[in-house]
DNA sequence: TGAGTATGTTCAG
DNA sequence: TGAACCTACTCAT
């Protein structure tokens, strides 16, 4: 489930699991297996994120993780522990915790340089306490594209994917077609203030809930009984929670985009 | 059992 | 712009 706010949690994860201890690793997939067997018995020092990037710091080394669509972290508590899955490309453990990793797009040992070279191509992380918004809304407001791809695009903000974008769109009243240079500042800023609140909201539970309480009626469970989490992602055939209004769907930035036409 | 879908990125053309 | 790639889950047959 990685957007940016997946990415922070398995960050905080990593860190309270294996901070300064040493640990194990190996690759039961295989396909990581000389990375495993480099990091294997090094000290884990820490672990820092930039929008879907994920770093591991090591003494010797640096692990990029970037999930892509699929990738996914399983979680174990020891003393003793479950066997990873066959296709887990990386099970990382110490005494206490293990984190089985599968299906990433990158699983790569680089150093520093290499780190900070994938940093400088992203724009500002919302779930940073120290980011700065002015230049992403100087790309956005130059820009011929509509917000509803520059929202997807990594190198303007980094963190948001297709659920944040249809949820933020819609808290803003914002229609995704609407080209960047003709969004008003103020609303560029609405949408900046709902990424830094949701963003930090999903890191903290673990999934992305952007429907405020007084929308959260006993009426709005899904087809299992669940609370409703979205305004508008995925609720095709439902009503707009707001105002009833059957929820639209195109192609954008190749993916499938979410809105309402009255609310927004 | 197989098709379809998915919160993403990169590269070829 | 489209295809390829990685995995797990749901739904229809």
């Amino acid at each position: 489930m990685p957007e940016g706010h997946s990415i922070r949690h398995y960050a905080d994860m990593h860190e309270k699991a294996f901070a300064n201890t040493r640990v194990a690793t190996l690759s039961p997939q295989g396909r990581f297996s000389d990375g495993a067997a480099k990091l294997n018995n090094q000290l884990f020092t820490g672990v820092s994120a930039h929008g879907k990037h994920l770093f591991l710091h090591f003494e010797e080394d640096i692990l990029h993780i970037h999930l892509g669509l699929y990738g996914s972290f399983t979680w174990r508590r020891g003393p003793s522990f479950e066997s990873p899955k066959e296709t887990a490309r990386l099970r990382i453990s110490n005494e206490m915790f293990a984190s089985d990793l599968s299906g990433p797009t990158a699983c790569e040992i680089i150093d520093d340089a290499g780190r900070q070279s994938k940093v400088s191509k992203l724009g500002p992380d919302p779930i940073h306490d120290n980011a700065n918004p002015d230049d992403a809304w100087v790309k956005v407001h130059k820009s011929s594209k509509t917000i509803g791809e520059l929202l997807m695009d990594q190198s303007i903000i980094a963190g948001i994917g297709n659920v944040y974008r249809a949820e933020l769109l819609f808290l803003s009243n914002t229609s995704p077609f609407v080209p960047g240079k003709y969004v008003p500042q103020e609303v560029f800023a609405d949408i900046w203030a709902n990424s830094v609140r949701l963003l930090r909201l999903g890191a903290k539970d673990g999934r992305i809930n952007t429907v405020s309480p007084e929308h959260l009626q006993g009426e709005e469970v899904d087809l299992h009984g669940r609370m409703q989490y979205n305004y508008v992602y995925k609720r095709t055939g439902r009503g707009c929670v707001v105002c009833g209004t059957a929820i639209s769907t195109a192609p954008l930035a190749g993916r499938t985009v979410y809105w309402c036409e009255t609310c927004q």
